[in-house]
DNA sequence: ATACATTAAAGAAATTTTTCTTTAATGAAA
DNA sequence: TTTCATTAAAGAAAAATTTCTTTAATGTAT
């Protein structure tokens, strides 16, 4: 399969993923009141190699202090704005049950840059309410809205079976990058950006774990 | 850093993380009346390449037949067992706070084997009610029903900053599994499995995309 | 019947990611 | 001041994962 000469230039995916633990951990360390914190401090914390700390770390511009380590305000603001944390970004969610208004009340969300300006949903009784301050439309006024702010991000936390439908009417009102929450892959073109969060996943690699743990103790 | 013969003889973690939307999949075809499906049919809707199917589920039982495919009933039953969703785990949740409860309303866990019989929370305005049938005692109260019910996974959607106090509780309690949807990392026994679900690592990564995206365009 | 195209499976090759090794720097202790 | 231990950084090696190649099987069309 030509994959459209991915080359894989950029930053590691796995490198992407531990960064925000990394922020958490420096944004806790600040907190304290704590000045310099070492490659070694940090892989601790994290259960990794050292060597994995600061090889991440390359990939951002800061520089380590022989013998001392990474300054940690320096790290916060670093870190926060690799991973594009700083910029605020606007989104629409699709879907307002129970995941969907989980994310709409996570002020963690707003805190690492994504603002979601409005939900959007089919069911009647969620329509025309506010979850943490953001209005619940009904799906087919998407368009206008579109259009009105500068939405580049749609989430979707529909059921499976409507993720497509949901995710071709985003790409049909320009949204540049999809968060979607379904275990279902969606078709998109290919200048659209897809994340897919299956919190299914997890489960399954815990039960695996668990289950090689059993069987590893015969 | 000896990392206690780890060896990685199982099954790729990048392989399980696939497996799930493999079965939704395979549930969607079964709904629609469809008997066989190609590794390549499969391919095609994930996006990847065809081997990898093939190559992912031959850590399974399941045998596909040459020019027909893999039969879609054999296909939900074998990764259904495979990935543990057939076996029902309990599991306490600490953190009934907007996470939390958007767990607990999550029919798709009970549906993939795990089933939350308690919440535990420090909020008094939450403890005492019940979310979707699980009720919500005070944290407290943890250790008698530890024991009182067979619970072999701890669910923390707690503030990262309260991960660790949670994680020792848990663990003090004789829980096998921790799954950890705080960005911070905790520390437990070996023995102790955990997994990490941080949903602002997939926000970094869509964030890294748009970026690079941006920059390629120069 | 026969040829053909599609498929699963197994193993090789390539790529990506992690871990190991070496080097140079420098704060802290003697 | 001098030695020593700890550190970041860079590159090499190892390990893990994905992609490519080959082979054998078998439905479908001719």
């Amino acid at each position: 399969m030509v994959q459209s000469s991915k080359k894989n230039q950029g930053v590691p995916e796995p490198t992407i993923r531990r960064m925000p633990s990394y922020l958490a951990y420096a944004e806790g360390l600040l907190r304290k009141g704590q000045q310099f914190v070492s490659s070694t401090q940090i892989a601790n914390y994290m259960n990794i190699d050292p060597t994995q700390v600061t090889k991440d770390l390359s990939y951002t511009i800061i520089v380590g202090k022989t013998r001392v380590g990474y300054e940690v305000k320096a790290l916060v603001s670093v870190l926060s704005d690799f991973l594009g944390f700083t910029i605020m970004d606007n989104a629409f969610l699709v879907g307002a049950g129970s995941l969907g208004s989980a994310l709409l009340h996570d002020s963690g969300l707003s805190h690492f840059g994504l603002n979601i300006v409005a939900a959007f949903d089919v069911n009647s009784s969620t329509i025309g309410r506010k979850i943490n301050d953001v209005e619940v439309f009904h799906i087919d006024q998407f368009r206008d809205l579109a259009q009105e702010m500068k939405v580049i991000m749609g989430i979707i936390t529909v059921p499976a079976e409507n993720a497509q439908t949901v995710a071709d009417l985003m790409v049909a009102w320009g949204i540049k990058a999809i968060w979607n929450f379904t275990p279902a892959r969606i078709k998109v073109p290919e200048d659209i950006i897809v994340q897919n969060t299956t919190l299914y996943s997890n489960l399954a690699i815990i039960f695996n774990k668990l289950h090689s743990e059993k069987k590893e103790a015969l």
